[in-house]
DNA sequence: TATGATTATATGTGTATACATAAAAGTCAA
DNA sequence: TTGACTTTTATGTATACACATATAATCATA
């Protein structure tokens, strides 16, 4: 009975000889056909397993070149940032969320730049999410209508205009940002925590093939922390 | 002239479905023989288009149930987090480090806790990183000096910490947070803020097969935003 | 009717092979 | 010596094929 070499013990087995040393960083390491001709398998085999760690930062792969051992790596993760209902679901809390504000508005400059559309009047929202009837989180998003138009009528009571963008508009790339502020007092009353207290705060636009569709601004009470493996 | 059809093409393909909601979230779409035929390649192209998807999430794949385009799909995004001389330089500032404490020392509870050791003394090393002879970020570190025995009498003046123990020490596995907290007295000073200020903080920690080596808070002033593609 | 075994099916993965492509190294003539 | 070719080589990728494996659906049996 002839058990395989499998891409994944080929992968775990390269991985133990980076990280134990073996195979230091900026050390060019053995060809695709070398390594197939050790461990007993096809160069496909290799190629895959070479391929995912190149993926995860650990290799770098040029033709002719070589894989060598990333000298310097960055540590790298991948955040996940779920819809606000299943986050606070997720730390098991009964989720609810108000809507404060509902109107077609003309948006300060700043926000017309991140969007960057010339459209004069675009639709903005501020709510506010609950956890167990708790302030969890103050958003203010502003959307193109262009972009969205049946966000006019939604119901944005029945269901948070965070889910509902997610369910209804796809979007093609976008970006995000973490920082630190200090609450403002319009902010710290809703948050229900103190004038200049440190918030957490995280800004995200997307957009449509070029197209913005929303952008937000989302703060968190001190204490909030975003986790995630290395 | 025979162009071949590439994982690629195939991939920006289906994306382009899902966009443009021709398959909305939820939906099985067709099998990989199926799709194979429709665009007159091999299953293997199209399972390697796939699984790509997969992996950023976008779609979730079960044998014999088929591939869905996700319900709900989180945002996600990748964050390099590089070392910390790298992401001044990276700004256009020039680097420079002090070393403002380097013994050993009992660790407290929390700390002990963190690394999960029961090494009573550890290496314990505060630095201040510098961008322009500016406060850039201040950081306060444990090593386990177990799992990095070289560290004692390692030149943090040199190279710091940060940059030593990524070219030194392999780590397997570790994880990171992000958050918000009010600046103590001590780090007020050092950063050349106020007692009180927010502040971005990052926790890290990192193992080897289990074995914990080093734990440490990296604290940022105000108007450090750390930024990411969707 | 409930339950356990069987079958069909979609994805998961390894192999051998062929050709594409980028880039370093070598060749050769002006 | 320089600059324009050619060769070599390592990775990149498509293909046809075979078998593995999870699991939904179905069928047989108590």
């Amino acid at each position: 009975m002839k058990t395989p070499i499998t891409h994944q013990s080929v992968r775990t087995n390269l991985l133990g000889r980076i990280h134990s040393g073996e195979w230091s960083p900026g050390i060019v390491i053995p060809g695709e056909a070398e390594l197939a001709i050790e461990f007993g398998c096809s160069r496909t085999t290799v190629n895959r397993a070479l391929r995912q760690l190149a993926d995860e930062g650990l290799v770098e792969r040029r033709r002719k070149r070589g894989t060598i051992v990333t000298p310097l790596p960055s540590a790298r993760t991948t955040l996940e940032i779920p819809i606000v209902r299943k986050e606070v679901e997720g730390r098991g809390g009964a989720y609810a969320h108000h809507i404060l504000l509902n109107e077609m508005a003309t948006a300060p400059a700043s926000v017309a730049a991140r969007l960057n559309t010339t459209a004069k009047s675009l639709l903005h929202l501020n709510t506010l999410h609950l956890s167990d009837g708790k302030p969890f989180m103050y958003e203010e998003r502003w959307i193109n209508p262009a972009a969205a138009p049946a966000a006019a009528t939604a119901d944005f009571e029945a269901i948070s205009p965070n889910e509902w963008l997610v369910q209804e508009v796809p979007y093609s790339d976008g970006d995000i940002s973490f920082s630190a502020c200090a609450a403002t007092a319009k902010v710290a009353s809703l948050l229900e925590t103190d004038e200049g207290a440190p918030l957490f705060l995280i800004e995200r636009t997307t957009r449509m093939y070029g197209d913005a569709i929303t952008t937000l601004k989302m703060y968190y009470p001190e204490g909030f922390r975003m986790t995630s493996k290395l």
